[in-house]
Parts: structure tokens; sequence; C-alpha cells
DNA sequence: TTAGTTTCCGGAGCGATGCTCCGTTTTGTC
DNA sequence: GACAAAACGGAGCATCGCTCCGGAAACTAA
């Protein structure tokens, strides 16, 4: 088990100079152009951007998927670490989940394309899809548990359900004034407030 | 206005004999390879079942979602002449809403794919998107206002954002035990039903 | 039937993209 | 400076969407 480095944090350590240049030129070309383009996105373009043949960004990068997690290696870990902040500052439990399912709509609505590629059937994304889990699941499972045990909602979903779910309504076409995720996330997270009394 | 063929019902009417024959070969084809390998099935792979050339294909259905349209016409059709039915027959507006959720997510989830392509960014598919439109939320409101006069739901939810995403919950793919689209389905209508007490 | 006309067909071909292979260049070392 | 290892770059192959046009097939008229 790799767990100094989970998915490619730092694999340029020891390698040679020009190839840690490069890395990190095409981490930033493809992060440009991820935001014009979406991650789907030509490797061709990024490439030509970067200024490098395609085969150097593959050699470095296997996967798309592996680029995609290496671009958002920073926000993916904040949205993890801010977790437990969230359960130790806010007022309930729920309203920890809830500002977490915040922060993570917040980080998929502004990654064009990127909540698609979650759940695309592709295989190009499959690892990108286990990177979010790995990192995200203990710590959306972890509130959601602590919400279940404070009885701010009902138990019986599972916290994979709820991502995944939540990843799903964050797809689509952005600017769509008729379409807003939060809206609806919202009433999902009402419906999953125990209001079950009967 | 084409009020007799909206979206390409029978547009063979009076064409050539062979004309005809292939659109119906094609459209045999269509649908068992949608089976095999979804909507997004390559167009030759569709033109080598029926035995046919691609330009014939592009001949009766000029753009991929025409073609996705056509095969699945009958089923959208079923599915939105239950809506009026549903809500004669059930007991609730909400019931009847409820239950026509359930005819869409079972005719979303059997199709390979499809629930992907009405939310594709692509531009191949919009014009299923407008399809699906135009046919079922009409329906999707009229239950949905139901039910708001009824009482048993807070308004304020727009029928083509909850179509839109109930389709996104249905994205995916199949066969994972850990995800099931109703379940979600099932809280957002849980969230939707109005303990709004206060 | 047959000749003529109109409609329709088929697949070669073009551009775009993912991904690989291999000759060349750069880097690090002695 | 020479040498080996590491990294590079882009040509090249495969796939797919879509079009174009020469030819075949279906209708019509005599």
């Amino acid at each position: 088990m790799a767990t100094e480095s989970p998915a490619g944090e730092s694999p340029s350590r020891g390698k040679r100079a020009d190839a840690q240049r490069n890395r990190q030129t095409v981490l930033a070309a493809a992060a440009e152009v991820f935001v014009i383009s979406g991650v789907d996105a030509p490797i061709r373009q990024i490439a030509a951007r970067a200024g490098v043949g395609m085969a150097t960004i593959y050699r470095h990068f296997p996967t798309r998927a592996d680029l995609v997690t290496a671009v958002y290696r920073h926000q993916i870990e904040e949205c993890a670490e801010a977790g437990p902040d969230l359960l130790a500052s806010a007022d309930s439990p729920f309203d920890a989940l809830s500002q977490w399912i915040d922060l993570f709509v917040d980080f998929l609505v502004t990654k064009h394309g990127l909540a698609d590629a979650l759940q695309s059937d592709s295989d190009r994304f499959t690892a990108l899809h286990a990177y979010f889990l790995d990192r995200l699941l203990p710590v959306c499972t972890q509130l959601l548990d602590a919400a279940v045990e404070a009885g701010d909602i009902r138990p019986g979903t599972q916290a994979y359900e709820l991502m995944r779910g939540i990843g799903n309504l964050c797809i689509g076409r952005d600017n769509d004034p008729r379409y807003n995720p939060r809206r609806l996330i919202a009433l999902l997270l009402q419906g999953l407030q125990r209001p079950q009394a009967s």
C-alpha cells in the first residue's frame, strides 16, 4: 500500500531535472486548459500549450484521471480536511454535513465537466472516481454518522450513495437558470432530516 | 407547427419502397445495438448490423438524437400518456407524481446510457433533450401542480428542475449495489413533501 | 418491356482524437 | 569530454463522426 504517495503526489523526487520541470509545466498548462475546455480537453491541446510532446504527458500521467487528480489534488485535500473542522465548529452535525456538502458542490460546479467525468462510464476516469472515494468517502461517512448519532437525520443512507447522488446532481451544462443543483440538494437534505415521527 | 410529425414519426410515407424498408431495418438494428453498447454506439456498428451504409442512417436520421428518439418514441409516448391516467387513478396527486416518476426512472435506467446522453454537454444530443422536454415536461408540470394544489408538497419547485434532477440521479454505471437512484429520488420526494409547518 | 428520370444507396475519404513506438536529445556521472 | 541512462517529441496507427459523389435501384411513361 502506497501511503505516502496515494495518487502521484510528487513522483518527481529523484527524477531528472528536465522531467521535474516538465511535470510542473504540464500541470500548469492542464489547469489552464481545463478551465477553458473542461477536463475532457484533448491531450494535444494541453501538450501544445505546455510546449511539450504528447508522450511527455502520458509518461508523467499515464491516464487522464492521473492528470486530473494531480491538478485538483490540493482542492480535494482541502475539502477532505474541512470535514473534521466543520464538525467541530458548526452548530450541529447536520449543519456540518450541510456546509461540507456546500464545499463539495462548490468544488464540483466550478470545474468544467468534472462531475460528468466522475460518473462517466468511460474507463478513462475510473481512477479519478477511485481517488475521490478514497479521499472523501471517509470524511462524508464521519459527518453522516455524526448527524445520525445526533438524531438530526434518519439512518439508512450510505455516504457513497449520498456523495454519488450529489455528484450526479451537479452534472450538466452550467449557467442554466432553470437548473440549480443546490436547490435539489437542499431538498434531498430536507428529506434526510427526520420528521419520520410518523 | 408540425403537429402530426413532431420528431420523425413516419417520414417514410410517400418515400420509395427501399427507403421505407431501410428505415425499419435501421431502427431495428439500432434498438439491438443500443441494448448492447448503449446509445453512444458507433454509427458504423449500427450500419454494419443493419447491412447498410452509414450515409443511409444519416439520411434517415440526420442527428444521433433523431435516431434515439425514433427508437424510444413509443415508450416516451407511453410515459407521457400515463401522467393524466395516474392523476385520475391514484389515491392522491402526490401518489400520482410518485408513481409517474417511477415509470420515468424505469424507462431511464433500462436504457443504457440514455440518462447520460440526456445531460451530455455534447451537441449531438441537444435535440434529444429538447424532445424529452417537449413531451414530458407538460405532464410533469401537471402532476406537480396538482400535488401542490392538493397541499401534498411545498410549492416553489419547477418541473424542469425536478425532471433534470431525476435524470441526473439515474446517470452512471448500472448494477452497482451501493448506488440505487430510487432511494435518493425517494429522499428527494420526501423533502418535497411539506412538513414545512415551521 | 424498355428507356428515362428521380430517388436512394454505399463506402471511400477527411478531420479529430487517444494512445504508442522509436529514433533523437538531454542530463547526470566519471 | 565521453558514455550510459533517462526523457523527449512527433510521426503513426486506430477509431469515430460526418460528408461527398459515382453508381444502383425504384418509379414513370410509352
